[in-house]
DNA sequence: GTAAGTACCTTGCTATGCAAGATACTGTGT
DNA sequence: ACACAGTATCTTGCATAGCAAGGTACTTAC
């Protein structure tokens, strides 16, 4: 997969699957996985970002078998960025499906 | 809007938009501003690289008013790279959205 | 003559993703 | 006891591509 197609998709895809349910940075990983390769030396970096901002906050559980699990929690900016991200990934998408597709008047 | 989704897919525009017709450098920019911001240091750059690796062959042509126009056409290699790059992007924009929509089954 | 439009180009910066590696805990097999 | 795989966190250095800002040069209009 192209890689740089990820470029700024993969935050919108953490924000996305916390909006339904807090996680573990291991177990987003696993998450966006089934559907787009993204790797730990990507996601941690964007949590960090992510909490840096303010639209995260963080607290740690202990787990079963294995080291404690860091939870990221969305914040009421991290909903409201989540909103505005996807509403503008769709604008996007919409607008490159239409240049493919040939329809190069923007009246369409 | 979000500089990081452009990452990649301003190549397959311009690929799309010289599959329906020749075009020179200045005029992609304002075919594809039309629905998809992109400056001018941007598509020269790119439209040397799709040069260098053969996707595209150029043309020098008098204009009216104006500098000479140097114009690009697709080669074979370009074309058959536009058909596998707007797959790739179609398949990915796929995945993306059923992620946002919370399908992350994998499944559906 | 100077400004705006056309048309080409380059340099330096920024952002983000990745590979590769480090750390550390638990459970399983030998 | 020891090694290995799995879980879980993190960091460093690299590659890529887009952009702002600038430069060059030609033509037309004021």
């Amino acid at each position: 997969m192209n890689i740089q197609f990820k470029k700024g998709i993969l935050e919108i895809c953490v924000l996305a699957v916390l909006a339904q349910k807090d996680c573990y940075g291991y177990e987003l990983v696993s998450e966006i996985s089934k559907r787009i390769d993204i790797s730990e030396g990507t996601i941690y970096p964007l949590l960090h970002r992510l909490k840096d901002v303010g639209h995260v906050t963080t607290y740690l559980q202990e787990s079963a078998g294995g080291p404690p699990r860091k939870y990221y929690r969305l914040t009421e900016s991290g909903r409201k960025e989540e909103h505005e991200q996807k509403e503008e990934w769709m604008r996007f998408a919409a607008s490159v499906n239409a240049l493919l597709e040939g329809k190069n008047d923007a009246a369409e």
